[in-house]
RNA sequence: CUCUACAUAGCUCAGUGGUAGAGCACCCGGCUCUUAACCGGGAGGACACAGGUUCGAGUCCUGUUGUGGAGACCA
């Protein structure tokens, strides 16, 4: 557990122990009162200068320049950055200048959180500052923080680029980088603002379990652990649908969960093996309804993070204008392959993807081929918002069959950037119906599609009580979140991702 | 799992088989309106790990580990 220290290591924590010498505790235990923040300062001060006689602030110090018996620094607190001025004479009035010559310029270092009062100035060159009387160190750093320097231009010099730093070390990372606090920042304000949407209707946000003995709602490989008392083994959930599902069955109208879900699958730059849904479900409603609910639900969210509709995403830019496109799926395999396969059969489906060169083998049915063909080309053609209709029912075993289209189900995929981003229903209630087609599933498995459904006999008993007629609708948050803050890897809008354990 | 690139100081990087380098950060000194502060001096390295080739390897080869990218997989 020993680690070598680094030089500059070492001097902070000779520091450490001087500053102690000096009677001062490098970890105080009283709180700090804060009257003020930077940017509210930097916002206001102008015009009310009467107002900044006297400010306290606290955060952590990012920057210095010593000048003799005069400094300036940055202090970094959750707003943003401001100025200070420390002043030897007026820091230390009396003979005794130890407070400005040792403890602030030899035993105080950048990544130091510090607490400061004083009044608001303006510099010779126009720079909102503060004019420190008083500064306390309210937690020494033991480590160097690295320096991010931003010259008068803008750019950025010596920024920690190095994912695996920045992955490993997020706190690091956040400390300096502001760019990522603003990403993370605006992933709450997008999950707020679609809280809100849903509240606004009246629909109620609920928990249902984690730990499933089966793992049902959704087609994945699932991470197992095993519950001592019980002596059974527990599924990490996949999705949560069956459970609320059964909250609908119960008696609410509208249920809503953001889910953590988790999937014992491959990692890249759109998967992590825990993610965030919100699953909707509503009833009473159908899957028309649920597009225009969604488009409208999409809108306002970037309207309330953007105040516009067009967003720039990578070099393209993606509107959320209402109303999205609509396009059945049958109709964009014609759009895109010239091929309608609305007719065909599974046999013919299999020389259709051969002559489209696209793989298949023996376990993959008539739905898992249309989802082939689809996959291969058509869905990466959707970047602007578009909802994809009306799926073979072989591959959707939750969702009502059409209402006018045999062999067709009442389902919708949103793309948005050639990917999918929501999938809703009009959701199964028939009992009979859905026993048949979880025992489709169970063939499917036994063909060798280890990803085919399991029956779960409590929801079958749950949907035979009666579930009303219901629209439901799940949309990857994380993959929301990375289109509204043009960001192109998941672990850019997940705090902590998974990463293989260091050493 | 496959292919590929990368791994050098706290951070960002250079180093093209011959004594380990720079900027920032750090230490010492100077400087009372600086802002990528400045000026002078200094310290800091099992070059990811393990083998190999070579008189000699940060550099070439093999393997391992980690990370990125591309694929496979993930409806």
């Amino acid at each position: 557990m020993s680690r070598e220290l680094s030089e500059q290591e070492v001097v902070r924590r000779n520091s450490l122990n001087q500053l102690r010498e000096l009677g001062i505790d490098p970890y105080p235990a009283a709180r700090f009162p804060v009257s003020a923040t930077a940017q509210a300062i930097k916002e206001n001060f102008e015009g009310h200068e009467d107002d900044y006689k006297q400010v306290s602030l606290a955060g952590r110090l990012m920057s210095r320049r010593i000048m003799g018996k005069a400094s300036f620094a940055e202090l970094m607190d959750h707003s943003g950055r401001i100025q200070l001025y420390f002043n030897r004479d007026e820091i230390c009035p009396d003979e005794d200048k130890t407070n400005y010559n040792t403890v602030f310029k030899k035993l105080t270092d950048i990544g130091d959180f510090i607490g400061v009062e004083g009044y608001v100035f303006k510099t010779k060159v126009g720079e909102i500052s503060v004019f420190v009387q008083k500064f306390q160190i309210l937690s020494k750093s033991l480590r160097p923080l690295p320096v991010v320097k931003t010259d008068e231009d803008g750019k950025v010099h010596d920024g920690v680029t190095d994912p695996e730093f920045r992955y490993r070390q997020r706190y690091v990372d956040l400390a300096i980088n502001p760019d990522v606090r603003k990403v993370f920042a605006q992933r709450t304000r997008i999950i707020n603002s679609m809280r809100d949407f849903f509240n606004a209707e009246g629909y109620l946000e609920v928990d249902t379990p984690v730990l499933q003995p089966i793992p049902g709602g959704a087609a994945a490989r699932p991470f197992v652990t095993h519950h001592n008392t019980l002596d059974v083994p527990f599924y990490l959930r996949i999705a949560n649908e069956l459970y609320l599902k059964r909250l609908i069955v119960g008696g609410f109208d509208g249920v809503y969960e953001f889910s953590r879900n988790f999937r014992n699958e491959g990692m890249d730059r759109t998967h992590n093996p825990e993610f965030t849904v919100m699953e909707i479900y509503v009833a009473y409603q159908d899957y028309d309804w649920m597009m225009n609910f969604t488009e409208a639900m999409l809108e306002k969210v970037v309207m309330d993070l953007h105040g516009t509709t067009e967003i720039p995403l990578g070099d393209k830019t993606i509107s959320f204008q209402r109303p999205f496109k609509r396009v059945t799926m049958y109709d964009a395999i014609l759009e895109h392959t010239g091929i309608d396969i609305s007719e065909m059969d599974e046999a013919q489906l299999r020389q259709t993807c051969k002559d489209l060169n696209i793989e298949v083998d023996e376990s993959m049915g008539k739905g898992k081929l249309v989802d082939e063909i689809f996959g291969e080309k058509c869905e990466a053609n959707y970047v602007q918002p578009t909802f994809i209709t009306d799926y073979p029912i072989e591959m959707s075993p939750l969702c009502k069959k059409h209402r006018s289209k045999p062999g067709l189900v009442e389902r919708f995929e949103l793309m948005i950037n050639g990917k999918e981003l929501a999938n809703a229903y009009s959701e199964l209630n028939d009992p009979i119906d859905q026993r048949e087609r979880f025992e489709e599933q169970v063939e499917l498995m036994e063909r060798g599609d280890d990803e085919a459904m399991y029956i779960d006999q409590d929801f079958l008993r749950a949907l035979e009580y009666g579930m009303p007629p219901t629209s439901g609708m799940g949309i990857g948050v994380d993959r929301l979140v990375m289109i509204l803050t043009n960001q192109s890897s998941i672990q850019d809008v997940l705090f902590f991702p998974q990463m293989r354990p260091e050493k």
